[in-house]
DNA sequence: AATTTTTATGCAATCGTTTGCGTAAAAGAA
DNA sequence: TTCTTTTACGCAAACGATTGCATAAAAATT
């Protein structure tokens, strides 16, 4: 069908050279002369010649290409995040390889195996919640291909990670809830053994200390994250004597579930009980309830910073491998919501 | 550094065999006797032997690639497409790689580009909204690389689609503000000259006649669907004596921004006006003024049937190319949205 | 004019794998 | 035993480009 597709051979015939000289005349290089450069190019252009990249990459053992392996496409957060990496990546003659694991160890590591065979040059992940077998990272080491981790971030030593503040984000949630005057500080933090989860207790905690307040467990709940489970944390809440008023969710959509669930109750939602979340949505201006403010994780920021840790890794790979694992933390910001509504209807 | 990894050659060399009997035993060849076959597996096997696709890519000319092009992967409508997509293609082997033009013609151009020369073996894409010239789709035809558009549709002869009925939509939308009560229908569409925006036109004015209503055209407005375009349509709609009641919009947001228009004329949403728009967000149940049912376009499915539609014409590439442009239409679907909150905050 | 230097080009190997064709050895048939 | 068939494997070319090394031709130097 497509042997309209030139290649250097046919430019070469055609010219009475070797496939070597095109090869350096279309490369500019120093040892061919004026005429036979210009020639070349003439021709090439005529023929309408695009170099066969998967040739190149085959014999530079390189593909300028990216793999990006995380849990859920769909959700805003990755989105966001991705569109940072492409948009960096692609500035950079880079170009992403997609994969989603749907959270689930298997799918992960298939997409690994699938970005490894297609010979990226390098990946970018944000691990599934359930991963607990790490060897399909590790593995990438033999290839040579280097991993940088953001958002969520497996236990391994020296790797490289982008991440957010979370331990400061979420001190930064309490003091502002305390500030606004609510002293009963709650906590709906996700699954127990997620990391994200375990540094939202530990920034709780850092800030109920330092605020000289006694922690109390019943005002801590992890949930599995859906809707259901808000509501049941939130059941749990207020059968207790000691009910808060300020509540901290794992996410934004578990924000408006747990005020959903407090409006049912005939709560005023920025009064009798406020939340904050941490940031994933990117309408909470259109939310009936939306979070008083949010920790802002800055997604895209993070995607393109993971990109150019990589782009950094890959450049520099040649040198001193004494690469021990670049960390970059990203500082969280507790973004006021507007409450364009909430303003109108509530009061 | 990574001569760790073990080619062919290596095992061939290690079992005192030829490569290309390796390779045959390899891929179970039948003309390789079971001990060859078993001592040359287990020898792969041993030393962790993985084939080096870009060898293979190149060698056979196809590269389980696909290329995925669209405007704004941050927009949940193209996420949701992206995973229908990636889930797809992964079930049939293949993997995505996703390039977003930002609505931007250039860089539309730059993507379609460089997937070509990595050498996709086909492309999905949803055109930018601001492309007028086609000649880098064209182009992939010199290369053999099918594409499927989705969603924005070129006007362009033959080509393969997967679409919403537009039509069909607005048809339902409009008597369904009908049968609701409504008699002043309007339309705030997109840019003219979107395809988009033509066939909501025309279902509007379908719908309009079929009704034995007379067409209004004060009461279609086209906007920029930015957030200013929409509330300066409602302003217009407003300064006109026939206000119209039932609002059908050509997407969520802008139907979000016109009801918070409304709202701040005091107009009571369901009740004294209502939106019907076309569903592009998945949260319309937290919403505070969600509109009163949407035109759902199943982006996840719609995403899904053009990966399809793709693996089909790959598959049957060989066969008489008698292609003249398979095209899909998806029936949309009216959803009424639950209105969890409206119906406790309006009424 | 003879020698050296520079310039411009070709040859051939290479990247890792696949595959058509040829052939020695083993098995079967006569 | 001899001939034919089958089985099992190797050789070499191919995919499209790059690159170290060799070399012929041209230019510069003596």
């Amino acid at each position: 069908m497509s042997d309209k597709v030139p290649t250097i051979k046919v430019i070469a015939k055609k010219l009475g050279l070797s496939a070597s000289t095109v090869s350096r005349a279309l490369n500019d290089h120093p040892s061919i002369g004026l005429k036979t450069k210009t020639l070349v190019k003439q021709l090439a252009k005529d023929l309408g010649y695009e170099p066969n990249q998967t040739a190149i990459f085959f014999q530079k053992r390189k593909t300028f290409t990216i793999g990006v392996v995380l849990p859920k496409l769909s959700e805003t957060f990755f989105s966001e995040a991705i569109s940072g990496i492409e948009d960096f990546a692609s500035m950079n003659k880079y170009i992403v390889f997609l994969g989603q694991s749907h959270d689930d160890e298997e799918r992960e590591k298939k997409i690994i195996e699938s970005m490894k065979n297609h010979r990226v040059d390098g990946i970018i992940s944000s691990i599934s919640k359930n991963t607990t077998n790490y060897a399909h990272f590790e593995m990438l080491k033999k290839y040579d291909i280097p991993i940088v981790f953001f958002d969520c971030i497996p236990p391994i030593e020296n790797i490289n990670s982008v991440e957010c503040d979370m331990v400061e984000g979420t001190i930064k949630a309490v003091s502002f809830l305390l500030k606004k005057g609510y002293r009963n500080i709650g906590l709906i933090n996700g699954p127990h053994k997620l990391l994200a989860s375990q540094q939202r207790l530990e920034g709780y905690r850092i800030a109920i200390n330092k605020n000289r307040l006694k922690f109390d467990p019943n005002l801590v709940i992890n949930t599995d994250l859906s809707t259901k489970g808000t509501h049941d944390a939130m059941a749990e809440f207020f059968s207790h004597k000691r009910t808060p008023t300020g509540i901290i969710t794992f996410n934004d959509y578990v924000a408006l579930d747990a005020a959903q669930f407090a409006f049912q109750r005939n709560k005023t939602i920025g009064k009798d009980i406020s939340f904050v979340s941490y940031a994933n949505l990117p309408i909470n201006s259109y939310m009936a309830y939306p979070p008083l403010a949010s920790i802002e994780q800055f997604p895209y920021d993070q995607g393109k910073r993971a990109m150019e840790m990589l782009l950094g890794i890959l450049e520099s790979e040649n040198k001193s491998d004494t690469n021990k694992g670049f960390r970059i933390k990203i500082e969280t910001e507790l973004v006021l919501n507007s409450h364009q509504n909430s303003g109108r209807i509530f009061s």
